[in-house]
DNA sequence: TTGTGTTTTATTGCCTCC
DNA sequence: GGAGGCAATAAAACACAA
């Protein structure tokens, strides 16, 4: 898998993992004060021929790759210490017939390569996070405007029941200032039976509500 | 065989720490 | 100031499709 990032991705990147694994050997170090920008180095293969002059003895020395048995042996050492004391570089390589200072550079690369490995892990790991966080608040955005839909509902039957109420309220006066008689209507014509609630839409509600025109109808 | 992409080995330049 | 670490990068080695 190859990731492809600017520097600043990779910067973040860094300071994500040096948070996350705080106590693993790569310290990244702050960025550096007063960034110069990094001088374009020369090359030429003058570096591995050259006569003198060249770290690590690696002098007339063509670019080979290691054996299998070399490689598993410093992966071994790799497992058990990812850094390389002085005292153990120059063991192993004199163990596997190598310059010391190829030893160290094996284990700078692999150092690399295993935290390349460990920021794609950490990748992969937070990005299923994200997809699972998105899931649900799509999840919490439905609930939102189920909830929504089922409130405007609400409001509307309270609207159909105080409107019901004002209607009783007003004939309960008209019977009151007319004659006292057979064609006054009676409380119990205020019904809550044309109000077609949904079972158990309103709660509680729907029992204080009751109790409301209870009280209505004995006191009007 | 050859062009192309990936991996591995090595170098360079800069930084930090002792 | 030197040793050692790291990022960036060059270049050899390798893999593999066309």
């Amino acid at each position: 898998m190859i990731i492809t990032m600017n520097r600043n991705q990779i910067d973040d990147e860094m300071t994500l993992f040096s948070q996350l694994h705080p106590g693993d050997y790569g310290q990244i170090p702050p960025p550096p004060r007063g960034l110069k920008p990094r001088r374009r180095r020369r090359r030429g293969r003058g570096g591995v021929g050259e006569a003198d002059g060249v770290p690590g003895g690696l002098v007339g020395m063509k670019k080979r790759k290691l054996s299998d048995q070399q490689v598993m042996m410093l992966e071994q050492n790799f497992g058990s210490e990812h850094k390389l004391e002085s005292e153990r570089k120059d063991r192993l390589a004199s163990e596997l017939g190598l310059d010391p200072r190829q030893v160290a550079v094996w284990f700078q690369n692999r150092r690399a390569r295993w935290k390349n490995k460990k920021l794609e892990e950490e990748y992969s790991k937070l990005k299923s996070l994200h997809d699972s966080a998105i899931i649900e608040k799509c999840h919490l955005q439905a609930e939102v405007l189920k909830l929504k839909e089922q409130l405007g509902e609400a409001d509307k039957q309270i609207h159909k029941l105080s409107s019901a109420l004002e209607e009783g309220h007003r004939k309960c006066r008209e019977g009151h200032d007319g004659v006292n008689g057979s064609n006054s209507p009676s409380m119990t014509s205020i019904s809550t039976e044309p109000l077609s609630l949904p079972p158990g839409f309103l709660g509680d509600l729907a029992y204080e509500l009751d109790d409301i025109l209870e009280w209505l109808s004995h006191y009007m």
